[in-house]
DNA sequence: AATCTGTCTATTGTGGATAAAAGACAAATA
DNA sequence: TATTTGTCTTTTATCCACAATAGACAGATT
């Protein structure tokens, strides 16, 4: 097949929750709006509720006939785009089986165990090279350089400059600045989930990812954003992958966060220094320990 | 057809040279090594030498017959890799040709354009995107984000932080590494054209980006050595497109150079530091001033 | 014993084809 | 007049095929 529908089949789920709200669906532009698709697509999933007999469509008039069930949704391993498949399935063999850096990787082998185009593969690839984990011989063979204690190094160093500048333009924005906001409503759910630790540590990962992605994107700097897509990556699989003292690590961090955004709203850069540099090093020592 | 036999042509031009030097060929393996392609490439080169007369080969015994001639080579535009083609061919439409910020790059039109498959287009702008100036919106078009002031801010930001990094780093090196005597050849070759500037001025190029990278492979970062790809790049293209006040411009970069090489043998990282900021000080005066 | 050559296989780089998805435009509707 | 819809065209995402190139191995040569 040329392409997948994955974004026919992710939206028609999506959709099936607005439907489940209302008696009649909106406008095909507004739709396609809210589910963030052309409006091609809209008519495609328009087409298949009415088959399902989910509405009637005539023209504006979409009348929605029954609750969807359970078996209207689309499987999700079907909704998953192909990038996201090849990727986890990458990290899965780079990470979990035991890969030695050194070694090669080869486009063919990797598209036929996904069960994908060489195409596919070789676009991730080219993509994935940027994190600094992989790379290329011309006309030959990927190679692998492996989740080895140099990379993490390597990668908390930028890191901690990164952070460090960031975390300096974010005390000199205004008041007015809507990342005050953000900072607000992330700094309640640390709450939240501090006082409930011992159920939602889990969602530590999350929130993480958005915290520093915020200090990051008040450096208003495109390179330093995009370096957080690396570190981003690294800590989500590493999150997933050794889950020893989950619990403690991150109500730890939680607290260091916590210190770190009350440094932030003092304005005073000293502060938000020592504050940043406190919680980039426990961070830093957290990913060294996980790596053999 | 499915793949340029650009690397045969280019080995085959560079294997012509080593011909004019001798009276026989070396074994296969050994022309492989020389010439960084593999014996099925030296194979075809050799089996067109002889064709073309320019050898008798038999087994082990491969003697020359005659000296080669301007038209055995190849010319020149067939040695290039597609992917220097369309680098080329893209950086000239979106700096010289009035491409305005927000523009759709389209990949159809793109590779018609280059005569090239959608294929090469796709990969090159996936591996181009890093450089942070083309964004990707999924299912869609790519967006230019164009070279702006902006774009050059940001760019310069990162870089001074790098470089500052990397030269404390330098300075640190033991004597007896091997980028110091690097380092010596670079001096030497600053003075020389330093004494005939006016004949020598665009020479300057190639060797500030071997001397900066000489820096930013001192930091032992993979991050930091590769983002200076995106460095490289951008002078580069610049270089060509802006060469008002060249002579004099390269003049005095090559002169706060030689000062910066001096910090660095002093072993100060004060006295590097402050020779290296002052030369980035010039370096992104110059490169905002080209910039509309 | 070490290296080289002949031969064969496997993999990469690239163009082309096709379904999915986006998007343009005019006629229809409120 | 401003949206919405019906219809049509264009572009992207993906698979596949095939020549160029790399690479493996056994037998030949020094």
């Amino acid at each position: 097949m040329a392409k997948q529908n994955t974004v026919f089949k992710d939206a028609y789920n999506r959709c099936l929750k607005v439907l489940a709200e209302t008696s009649s669906l909106p406008s095909e532009p507004e739709l396609g709006q809210v589910l963030g698709v052309s409006r091609t697509t809209v008519r495609a999933i328009l087409g298949r509720f009415e088959e399902a007999k989910l509405i009637t469509w005539d023209k504006r008039k979409k009348i929605v006939l029954r609750q969807p069930q359970p078996e209207d949704y689309f499987p999700t391993e079907e909704t998953d785009s192909l990038a996201e498949i090849i990727e986890r399935s990458f990290m899965r063999r780079i990470l979990a089986g035991g890969a030695e850096p050194g070694m090669q990787i080869n486009e063919l082998e990797l598209a036929r165990e996904i069960g994908t185009g060489t195409t596919s593969v070789r676009e991730f690839l080219i993509r994935f090279s940027r994190f600094g984990l992989i790379e290329k011989r011309p006309n030959s063979h990927w190679i692998l350089k492996g989740f080895t204690r140099e990379f993490a190094l390597e990668l908390t160093e930028v890191r901690e400059m990164f952070e460090l500048r960031s975390a300096a333009s974010f005390v000199a924005l205004p008041d007015s600045h809507s990342a005050w906001q953000e900072l607000n409503k992330i700094e309640a759910l640390h709450r939240e989930i501090l006082a409930d630790i011992d159920n939602r540590y889990q969602e530590f990962s999350e929130l993480d990812e958005r915290f520093h992605l915020l200090v990051h994107k008040s450096s208003s700097n495109r390179f330093i954003v995009d370096f957080y897509d690396v570190i981003s990556i690294v800590f989500h699989y590493h999150y997933q992958w050794n889950k020893t003292n989950a619990r403690q690590r991150n109500a730890r961090a939680l607290e260091e966060h916590l210190a770190y955004i009350e440094a932030l709203r003092s304005h005073d850069p000293k502060r938000a220094e020592e504050a940043c540099r406190r919680h980039l090093r426990s961070a830093r020592e957290t990913l060294l320990q996980s790596i053999p």
